[in-house]
RNA sequence: ACGCCCGUAGCUCAGUUGGUUAGAGCGCAUCCUUGACAUGGAUGAGGUCGGUGAUUCGAGUUCACUCGGGCGUACCA
């Protein structure tokens, strides 16, 4: 073996063997457990984040398949409307100067599955070397046939079940994009602006309370008052009421306008007087509603002045109700263009009153960046109110359990006033609404053309042309459990593998994926009774992965960080060109330059992907946020070097020996039963951690036991027995040396797969594990059985025992490190007090302690014999003596044991305190009692020899 | 404005149903190239658990209030 591990030479032709052999698809025995992947975007690549929660679940995956389960981890990509479309643009954009619409939908289309084709595969690669045990075999993408087809289906069945409509509505416009756009895709922010009072005048010589001839408005928006056709007041405002039903004439387009009374109008806020326009606004949209308004659109799909304004009703019909003429002058210009030219207008008709700074919160599409402008278009909804009932009812009677538990309040919260979702998307790329018009306008919904025309008998002649737009990508995502199992075929894979056991996800995706699947699943899905089949049994939540300085990482911050960096490493130069090149805003590169130049001065190095995935599940905490740290990383780098060259160790001391295969006679030392043991409890502790979803508490147990018990302690007690013991000895050990790390390897594989499996292929020859191989007689430690805890392997005895060693120890260790004398000088040992349990501790490891203690001698004093002036410790009721001659100097060791003495005369007061207290020991449950005596002696018989010592060394 | 989360060692974080002396990793200090490992070993320093109050024999843990930070939702003409 090398010194050192290198994870590099082993991972990817691992991972290939794996997938050749097939041990990633289900075994078709056993109980089935499934996990479906959040489908990552086919643009993208993985991020930090996807790591996390991929760990996460290949680590579910192979704990389960390792606990004998017929375990599916079901993957795949989704289509991703808007990026996609905007990526292929782009490209065809600067290599051949096109357009889409030079390309025209079709040709487009293929552009886009050529792409895919070419492109799409980066993810896959990345998810290899994170080694995920995928069946690849099954590998889905929303757009594939099968999932277009479940797709079809679904939009089919609701809108014949009504829970799809059509209809005129104000949407989120993207004026970007030329897409509607859901709620949920639009981001609030604050922003500076302003607040421009304008004046209007009052028509047929109506006069305010006040005696003006006219009502003076605020807003934002002043470019939205070519399609005003009302004001607000509030019935209640004393300065307005009286207005009521009299009219406003319009500036610049004359319109005359009524004055409503409505509440939306406060009577503290701005002027008291709100302009309504109810083709540009939403809560303009529901007054308008209330008063029956005309909704009069002014704007083009690129949020520029139209020429001539569309006049709607209320319903969003057509009307006459006023003329459609609007200024020439402002015609085609951009909204925000318009806005000063209409501003200028009112200044120069003096009609503007005052401009104000003003802190508002604009819309902004999350992936164009630009704000999103309320616009009156025909789209298609889903009706969810009767879909959410079920979804909230199965989360409430624990069908579904969220984990941690407090999401499902996040998740009442959104589901309890959920808006129809707006389905419809003006894209190309996606999946079309299977919707057909005929030349009246009137729309068909069916499986193809064919069948709507023969479910509704058109005509032959009657050209039906189908919906230009495609389905949100949610849409089909929403599908995802079910439609990657066969659905709407009744497959045998439906039936075994769904619902599907766990969800693994961010928190940010709750209503955008979770909720929806929820929601669709169990309307489209009944088991034998009819009752809704649930998607998944449980959500387990991750937090997010922020930078080192808690920043979330983006693509713009130019803090992302790709999980390969952090697996193979990479230079400086190449980091830097990864996060500037490409750049939306090149302005921000230098930056980015100058943050990266300070985070990574040499770049990153390699750290594999075992230590990657184990820094993941450590970090994996039931919190929300979690703050990289390449420290951290780096401290489990180490880790798996030390599994590594603890391993080394082992085999170098095993490989061509004895270990007891046969059945040769063989003793196990104390350090061999306490070792055993050890692991046993570990082996719990990883079941109970992973049973409740807490891998920071698993992979901390298996570093805990490795570490600090294995190598820190075992390993060094093995070597006084290999070097000196006798051959049943040496077998004992090196059996148990062996088939502890055997066992360890295959308790860690979940986490770190590619170290153990080369280890453990190694190892488990030395064993008597009763290996599972395949049909060529190949065995990979993914496929064997998991540790399970075993009580009677756990000898209590020997752990008491143990400890006791490691305490003698450590008392000689503690001094030597205080006194400052070097670890290699032997060291003479005095005993006082020694009690017979003692003894025979003392004698049965004796050479336990000589030889990690670094002793020369150690003697027994006579009952009466307080010894020579020493440097003491105490182990139980066992006073330990290092004579000091020579090596220990009065005033260092009078100080030190100071320092002790305070340490217990502070504990001893405590405990007194505690127990003198009437109502302490009345009430105290007899239990807590008792120990706080036992500390409380303990403490008062470890000071009484320490003071002891005192004094005779203050005798000096 | 409402809801949720967080505040524990210099840093990043654990801390179950209240019960010994509040833990880990990193960092820090001193020492050590002994034959698995310097990506290592030994020893040590470092915290009145954001604040105030309440409940209790006992509070990092429960409750109320409060300060600081984050997230979500709503509103802002």
């Amino acid at each position: 073996m090398e010194k050192t591990f290198n994870p590099t030479d082993i991972e990817q032709s691992l991972y290939q063997s794996w997938e050749q052999q097939g041990y990633f698809s289900p075994t078709g025995e056993g109980d089935s457990y499934c996990i479906a992947i959040p489908p990552p975007n086919v643009t993208g690549s993985l991020h930090m984040g996807h790591a996390f929660q991929q760990t996460i679940m290949d680590t579910l995956i192979r704990y389960q398949r390792m606990q004998g389960k017929n375990t599916l981890w079901q993957t795949g990509c989704d289509h991703a409307g808007i990026a996609t479309q905007m990526v292929v643009e782009r490209k065809i954009a600067a290599e051949e100067g096109k357009t889409r619409h030079d390309y025209g939908r079709e040709a487009f289309i293929d552009k886009v599955w050529q792409w895919k084709n070419e492109s799409g595969g980066t993810i896959g690669k990345q998810m290899r070397r994170l080694g995920n045990s995928i069946d690849w075999s099954r590998e889905r993408f929303t757009m594939d046939e099968g999932m277009s087809k479940a797709v079809q289906e679904v939009f089919v069945r609701l809108f014949e079940d009504d829970l799809i409509y059509r209809g005129k509505r104000l949407v989120n416009w993207d004026p970007k994009f030329h897409t509607a756009i859901s709620d949920l895709e639009v981001e609030n922010k604050d922003k500076k602006g302003h607040m421009w009072h304008l004046r209007y005048p009052l028509a047929d010589g109506a006069k305010t309370a006040e005696g003006k001839d006219y009502l003076v408005v605020a807003t934002t928006r002043p470019e939205t008052m070519l399609g005003d056709t009302g004001v607000a007041v509030n019935p209640e405002d004393p300065r307005y009421k009286d207005l009521i039903g009299k009219k406003v004439l319009l500036p610049l387009v004359n319109r005359l306008i009524p004055i409503v009374g409505d509440d939306h109008a406060d009577m503290e806020k701005g002027t008291g007087c709100v302009k309504i326009t109810p083709a540009h606004d939403f809560n303009d949209n529901e007054v308008g509603k209330r008063h029956n308004l005309p909704q009069i659109n002014i704007l083009d799909k690129n949020a520029a002045i139209l020429a001539s304004a569309e006049i709607y009703d209320t319903k969003g019909e057509v009307c006459n109700a006023y003329s459609t003429e609007l200024p020439s002058e402002f015609a085609g210009l951009d909204r925000f263009v318009a806005r000063k030219a209409i501003v200028a207008k009112f200044d120069e008709l003096g009609l503007l009153v005052e401009v104000k700074d003003h802190d508002l919160v604009a819309p902004y599409g999350d992936r164009s960046g630009v704000i999103i402008e309320p616009l009156l278009t025909d789209q298609w909804y889903v009706r969810v109110e009767k879909l959410a009932g079920p979804a909230v009812d199965a989360v409430k009677d624990g069908q579904i359990e969220f984990v941690p538990k407090q999401y499902e309040n996040l998740y009442f919260s959104w589901m309890k006033d959920i808006q129809d979702w707006c389905i419809s998307r003006q894209l190309w790329w996606g999946h079309r609404i299977p919707a057909w018009y005929d030349e009246n306008g009137k729309v068909y919904v069916g499986r193809s053309e064919e069948e709507v025309r023969a479910n509704n008998t058109i005509d032959e002649n009657m050209v039906l042309k189908q919906d230009d737009d495609v389905l949100d990508t949610w849409f089909s995502s929403a599908l995802w459990t079910f439609s990657t199992l066969g659905w709407p075929e009744q497959t045998d894979d439906l039936k075994t593998f769904h619902p599907t056991d766990v969800l693994v996800t961010g928190f940010d995706i709750i209503f955008f994926w979770v909720a929806r699947m929820i929601m669709m699943t169990m309307h489209f899905n009944k088991d034998e009774k009819g009752k809704a089949q649930i998607p998944f049994k449980k959500i387990y939540m991750t937090g997010l992965i922020r930078d080192e300085n808690g920043d979330k990482m983006s693509k713009s911050k130019g803090n992302v960080i790709d999980p390969l960096d952090m697996i193979d490493g990479i230079s400086l130069e190449d980091l830097l060109a990864k996060r500037t090149g490409n750049m939306m805003q090149p302005k921000m590169a230098a930056k980015i330059e100058k943050l990266t130049r300070k985070e990574f001065p040499n770049g990153i190095e390699a750290h594999g992907t075992d230590a990657l995935r184990f820094t993941l599940t450590s970090v994996a905490t039931t919190g929300r946020d979690i703050s990289w740290d390449m420290k951290r990383l780096e401290g489990y780098r180490n880790f798996t070097n030390k599994l590594w060259n603890a391993s080394r160790y082992v085999l170098m001391n095993t490989e061509e020996h004895d270990c007891g295969k046969d059945a040769n006679e063989m003793e196990l030392s104390l350090a061999d039963r306490w070792i055993i043991g050890q692991f046993q409890q570990t082996v719990e502790k990883v079941h109970q951690a992973f049973a409740d979803y807490r891998f920071d508490i698993a992979s901390q147990a298996l570093y805990e036991f490795t570490w600090n018990q294995f190598c820190d302690w075992y390993l060094e007690l093995t070597k006084p027995v290999l070097f000196k013991g006798t051959d049943a000895q040496k077998r004992g050990t090196r059996h148990t040396l062996v088939n502890v790390l055997e066992s360890l390897l295959r308790l860690m594989h979940p986490i770190m797969p590619f170290i153990t499996e080369t280890i453990w292929q190694r190892v488990v020859l030395l064993t008597n594990f009763a290996v599972n191989t395949n049909e060529q007689g190949d065995a990979s430690i993914m496929v064997q059985s998991f540790p399970q805890f075993d009580a009677s392997l756990c000898d209590e005895q020997a752990i008491a025992d143990l400890e006791w060693v490691k305490q003698f120890i450590v008392a000689i260790r503690n001094i030597r490190g205080e006194m400052d004398i070097a670890p290699s000088k032997p060291l003479p040992v005095l005993l006082k007090n020694v009690s017979s349990e003692d003894q025979r501790r003392l004698d049965e490891n004796q050479q336990f302690l000589s030889s990690l203690a670094k002793l020369e001698s150690i003697d027994v004093l006579a009952a009466n014999d307080n010894g020579p002036a020493s440097a003491s410790a105490v182990v139980g009721d066992l006073t330990v003596l290092i004579p000091m001659a020579g090596l220990i100097d009065k005033e260092a060791e009078l100080a030190r044991l100071a320092k002790a003495v305070t340490k217990l005369e502070q504990d001893i007061a405590r405990t007194q305190g505690k127990l003198n207290n009437e109502k302490f020991v009345s009430k105290a449950p007899a239990a807590v009692i008792d120990k706080e005596k036992a500390k409380l002696a303990d403490a008062q018989s470890s000071l009484s020899k320490l003071v002891e010592q005192q004094a005779q060394i203050n005798a000096l």
